[in-house]
DNA sequence: CAGATTACATACTTATCGGTATAGAACGTT
DNA sequence: AACGTTCTATACCGATAAGTATGTAATCTG
């Protein structure tokens, strides 16, 4: 049905993936709420009509940000769930999370949407919390899988140690947005690492 | 020198610290940028120009609103940092936590004004920036103490326990935010108390 | 080259933002 | 009762929000 469209009428000026890489940086940087369109269509190189056309509306570009955000900065996620124990898993995990935090922007993009958006029946924070909702399944899988291996030197339960190692990396990304310098982080991760319980 | 005033004048007709408790609420859902005068004012149930003669302005009521929530809502701070052990500090910090942002609204204030604040140069975030400062520094201290009691199984520094402890505070409190179940919430406080290394 | 089609650029819409000017209402003092 | 003082109520301010109408420029098809 869309597939027609062709090269018909004047061609775009601008390279769409370029524009959503520069969106998703705005959207990092200032939240949802926080990013105006004007800040969009700036960083973007683009007037605000191209925007529309191209994207449809704000919601439309931020869910597309999420997906490009998702594919580069969380790629991270399914090569730590690939890691041989927990531990390494969760090494991995917070290792990673320090980098995607400190790297570009600083935060969680996932942690900036659901925490900064101003009322909380948005859809924006439905679309985040849904698209958190898979890795946290794929994070209780592995840690189930561990449990089978004995991993661990205690008795957890996947479910538990799945929320409780996502909570320090969200507390993390708190931490960075919050002004703290990646050697603090890196003694957060290193914590936690230390008292991890098993391999 | 403003001790004068008196009682001259026209009466108010609200209660300054019942309005503040109002405007409090209405922060802590949905943050400093989002919270609206509209929204301030209905529910605080007064008008624009009386907000303004009471409270000054915005940023100031914002900062009001803070010191509320400090002594009202992080009470339980102090009452942690007097628990006999490292463990015992720890098991009060995570339940006045999960007590806080389960109560009368979701999430942490500090983590939503810090967080959700759209530029990162705002006063807000650097007030907000500034409170936390004081309580790490007496958490800092508490730990080294438990450092010096032989608290730990482990060889930590003040420091890190600190972040790490923190960390898992914010990511709690991000969980909740983000619509997690008081069930969730104390399954991470679980874990965290059952890996805690030491008394 | 004519016409259809698509994109760009300027300027606009309505709504809401934080903050305020102004006028009237309620009090203590004289 | 008249006055100064302080609060409340309404209506307003300029700025900015998201989104769009309109005209023109650039391409493909015929």
């Amino acid at each position: 049905m869309e597939t027609a469209a062709a090269t018909r009428g004047r061609p775009r000026e601008f390279d769409v993936e370029e524009a959503l890489a520069a969106a998703l940086r705005v959207f990092w940087e200032k939240g949802y709420d926080g990013a105006s369109l004007t800040d969009l269509t700036e960083a973007m190189g683009i007037t605000r009509p191209s925007l529309y056309a191209a994207f449809g509306n704000k919601e439309e570009l931020f869910k597309r940000a999420l997906d490009l955000y998702e594919t580069e900065k969380l790629a991270y996620v399914g090569a730590a769930l690939a890691a041989p124990t927990a531990r390494g898993v969760a090494q991995r995990m917070l290792e990673g999370t320090i980098a995607n935090i400190t790297s570009e922007c600083r935060g969680c993009l996932g942690v900036i949407a659901s925490v900064g958006c101003s009322n909380a029946d948005s859809p924006i924070r439905a679309d985040v919390r849904g698209r958190a909702q898979s890795s946290r399944a794929a994070m209780i899988e592995r840690m189930e899988r561990a449990i089978e291996d004995g991993d661990f030197t205690l008795p957890v339960t996947a479910e538990a140690m799945t929320q409780y190692l996502t909570a320090v990396m969200q507390g993390i990304a708190v931490q960075s947005g919050a002004g703290a310098s990646r050697a603090e982080l890196e003694q957060v991760a290193e914590a936690t690492l230390a008292i991890w319980p098993g391999r």
